[in-house]
DNA sequence: CACATTACGTACCTATAGTTACGAAATAAA
DNA sequence: TTTATTTCGTAACTATAGGTACGTAATGTG
């Protein structure tokens, strides 16, 4: 069989659509709980348990594969808005915006899947405790470097230690994705994370 | 069998040591999480199965049972602190030194039960549910109580619904044990809740 | 003493989790 | 067509979870 431009192989062609399945699974722990049963996602992505082991190698590989997915996206969109060149409060208020967005009506489950699984790193594999230290320190990171460069333009208090400064960014996010999971309506979350952030 | 006053009552006596048995759910649904199997309870209690649900009738009861105790004793210190009659800027005050105290040094698990059962309210049956609520009520109330008192002492600003504020007391002290639990220093944290409550 | 009563705990039950053995199916190469 | 190769998915396996049936032990009572 010949598929695009890939040197046709040998053997039984494979089936499984590894973006699929990773997609499903990655709404099944988002929308409830990173805790679903293996086989619950096989069901709902019509693939076979020993597809997906062959594929992911086991629950503690799906849950990195899915988490790699996951990462890279809220990464990507963070980075997007940290970099921007705009003033200090006006980045904020699109963090604001970004985090209190009706995720809902697109199609997305309330929360964040990382900071729940953060909350839980110690019940999981090596491979997802790794990923998850990882994407919590490229987050950190990122706002190290956003609150340097706000510091360097005098726009952030001087008397705050980077460090701390983006462990509470980092906090203030979390909360508002937890309050958010909980029910809590996005303009209380708001007023919330503007008060948060009126202390920096 | 005569104990203290209680009449003598037939059949054979009790043996299981209800506290200590909650005690020690407490501590281990605190140290790691509130996963840990009735089996690990038992053995570390010294009791058996059959003893602990003729006890608490099911895990729900159990784990229902474990945040009365753990409820009752949080909630009371918190009142405690609330209910004082100092200024505003000194009672939260003693709620950060409340929050960030060494409890390893006290021999207590890091982070606060409550907070790590609240995030996975979900994954519970309906009388560990209930309380959970219960109890998120209850903490709220208080908060709000006291941010009333503040306001009618000019001591909080007014453009801040009550409501609101509660809410954001909680989810600063919510994070604060979520970070402790995590490793963080608790005088970061302390940092930390100070730059958050320096909004209000 | 025998009896009614209550709690005891061993040894089981059922359900479900993660995981895999293995024979069948589908392809490219010989 | 046959063979080598690769993937497929049914039907298991093992471990562990929550939960309990039931015979036994320990008490007060008559």
């Amino acid at each position: 069989m010949i598929v695009d431009g890939k040197p046709p192989t040998r053997g039984r062609p494979k089936t499984l659509e590894r973006d699929h399945v990773l997609k499903t699974a990655l709404m099944c722990y988002w929308a409830t709980s990173p805790d679903v049963a293996i086989s619950k996602i096989c069901a709902k992505a019509g693939a076979s348990k020993p597809g997906l082991y062959r594929e992911f190698g086991s629950d503690d590989g799906l849950k990195e594969a899915v988490l790699s997915v996951y990462g890279e996206i809220v990464s990507t969109r963070r980075s997007e808005i940290l970099a921007s060149e705009q003033p200090f409060s006006e980045v904020l208020e699109a963090l604001i915006t970004y985090t209190i967005q009706d995720r809902r009506a697109l199609g997305l489950p309330d929360g964040c899947l990382l900071f729940a699984m953060r909350a839980r790193r110690d019940e999981f594999g090596p491979l997802t405790r790794k990923k998850i230290d990882q994407l919590r320190l490229d987050s950190l990171e990122k706002y190290r470097q956003w609150i340097d460069r706000a510091k360097a333009n005098g726009e952030f208090r001087a008397d705050m230690s980077t460090e701390t400064a983006a462990l509470y960014l980092d906090a203030q996010a979390g909360n508002a994705m937890r309050l958010q999971k909980e029910g809590i309506s996005n303009e209380v979350i708001g007023e919330i994370l503007r008060t948060a952030f009126s202390a920096l």
